[in-house]
DNA sequence: ATGAAGTGGGAAAGCGCATTCCCAATGCAT
DNA sequence: ATGCATTGGGAATGCGCTTTCCCACTTCAT
């Protein structure tokens, strides 16, 4: 590790290390054009490049965002991802990338790791958990966030909010509608569906699948219709597939060319409805000739799927982008709004 | 930003700052043990977390491993990167992340930030560009990992080596064996399709698409067929949704019955081949029925599609893995391989 | 001509930590 | 009882940089 450093440059220029960090990193002070082209020059012949760490010292500032999300193969996480990186590099800063496969105690951990490594801010993604096995590390997790907002972090958490951390400035959380949408999205289906409708939803007391899960029977009843069944299995891919290869045989034991009987069947993500296609497709079933079949998000990857998947349309990358930004403004007003729409395609449509 | 210190933590402990270091943050020396419990309730009490920064200065070691892609919402590198972060994750390291649209001059910026925070490593994933207009800022690349290299920094490069790059020991490459599993698909392939083959390719001058395409013509070869036409689109599901349009025509305008005539299309990656499939459904015809297709890749996303994708399966999330472990390790011998293979499905199989 | 205000460079003091070096205290063999 | 090695804590230095603060020196108004 030779890299050459600042007051290298500063003797090869025949300046101080003052004026050398004054023209070469930006400062209130501008040295003379003569003086300045001549440490330019030095700084050139040696190669050198600024320690970011001694800056981030010195200037208690360390251009770096943390990002935390579950998996970062996930489609809907690397679209976020995606998002956040264009905010941080327009913004001049550097992404942290921590994967916690969704436990709040390794969120814990990633949130301390960026805190030591002074990030300005923490982008946290990926659903909350409500259940009572992680209530201890729930709690943990919002200690440490808060600690880190006092120390002047600022964290922008997408989705819900953790519970038990103080609502300072510099905790801000983006919404996502995502009962609201799951409610409009059943009433949309209840339209022309008369059948019964099964949820296949993620473990119990995940906080996204269950706010879909609640704003979907909302919107049920708000169509008198009877609340759905609900099937709970992991929430991912292969959880939807799980589930998928149950409800094929009560598709095939009901009569499926009586509309009244016909399955409507809502996966709380698009990749658990992707599962379910398969597990259907598997069983020698159809979409939708034996059941509908609806999702969330609308992964982008998954637009070219047939049959084109009815689902609720997020702007995932736009998100991510929002709650970065969110974190490195200084207006606390307009608590920006994540919109998001019912986008019916034909996996949902006549049979 | 009043995080506590470590000389805080050490004067509230009643001991030196050296001492407090010495207990919290491992050392050769161990403190007696009624010493260290003080030291460690006042950390606690303090809140006391250790600045990464001061220590990365004082260590010269940053704990930081960079992470080089094209977009990290793409599946192909997404999946690397969970590689990459698990890999790191065990070395307790932390990842730094940035994209750069496939450009060498954002690849060369990027590497000159991960410089900057002085990484421990850098993987870069993602194709070389071999065209003229790129020649420029691949020089600046080169030079640039060369400076990083010198000064202690390690390299991990998926696929093709950077060229220019000095071959120190630092600087490693992961191959991918592009040409030799293009050419394995190709033969596999001509064993049962007799019409042309078509390669809807990435720009000229891309040297994933352009390695895949030689073996791909070269396995034709073995196999005694003519070679293939050649599509140059973007490297991209958008590109190979524009090759698969201008395509339907020529399918249309063939006797598809014919199976000297039926075309088998192998797009050079699987989102391209998505692309295709795409636009052929788009156009009313049907795979493999109206026409053969193959990809490069196994993107996991994308496994569900129907009908499933003959393609050459790649060990992403390893080769992620193998990269940051081989800039990691010590031991420079043993280039670990890199193993792909063949893996014909339904869209290549009998009309 | 003289003092006040303004310019521009350098010296030096940290930023928070690891680590070397020093030193007092202890244990042990002789 | 004496000398020597050993142990364990603290003082001090430095990692590479930013940023006050200070100090010539120049410029301008009076």
């Amino acid at each position: 590790m030779t890299a050459s450093t600042l007051s290298e440059v500063a003797k090869l220029a025949g300046v101080s290390p003052a004026t050398a960090s004054r023209v070469l990193n930006g400062s209130a002070r501008t040295p003379a054009p003569e003086i300045a082209e001549r440490v330019r020059q030095a700084a050139d012949t040696l190669g050198y490049i600024a320690n970011a760490q001694a800056q981030g010292l010195a200037k208690a500032r360390s251009g770096l965002i943390g990002l935390i999300v579950h998996d970062i193969a996930d489609p809907y996480f690397s679209a976020i991802a995606r998002g956040v990186q264009a905010a941080a590099r327009q913004e001049r800063r550097m992404v942290l990338l921590a994967t916690t496969n969704g436990t709040p105690a390794e969120e814990k951990e990633a949130v301390a790791a960026f805190a030591a490594r002074r990030a300005e801010s923490i982008v946290i993604a990926g659903s909350r958990s409500t259940r009572s096995e992680d209530a201890r590390a729930n709690t943990d997790l919002a200690a440490e966030l808060d600690r880190y907002c006092r120390n002047g972090g600022r964290v922008g958490v997408v989705g819900q909010a953790i519970l038990g951390v103080a609502e300072t400035d510099n905790y801000r959380t983006i919404a996502v509608p995502n009962e609201q949408l799951a409610r409009d999205l059943a009433r949309e289906l209840a339209r022309t569906h008369k059948g019964p409708f099964v949820i296949v939803a993620g473990p119990e007391g995940l906080t996204t699948s269950d706010e879909r899960v609640m704003g979907f029977q909302r919107g049920l009843s708000d169509a008198g219709q009877p609340a759905a069944d609900i099937v709970h299995v992991a929430f991912n891919r292969n959880g939807g597939f799980d589930a998928g290869i149950e409800l094929a045989w009560r598709i095939k034991a009901s009569d499926r060319s009586a509309p009244d009987q016909r399955l409507c069947i809502f996966g709380t993500n698009d990749v658990m409805a992707i599962g379910v296609a398969a597990a259907l497709r598997d069983q020698g079933l159809r979409v939708p000739h034996d059941a509908s079949l609806a999702g969330f998000d609308d992964i982008e990857w998954l637009r070219d799927f047939r049959p084109a998947l009815s689902t609720v349309s997020l702007p995932l990358e736009e998100i991510g982008r929002l709650a970065t930004m969110e974190t490195l403004s200084n207006d606390n007003g307009g608590a920006a709004a994540v919109v998001g729409s019912v986008t019916l395609r034909r996996s949902t449509g006549s049979p």
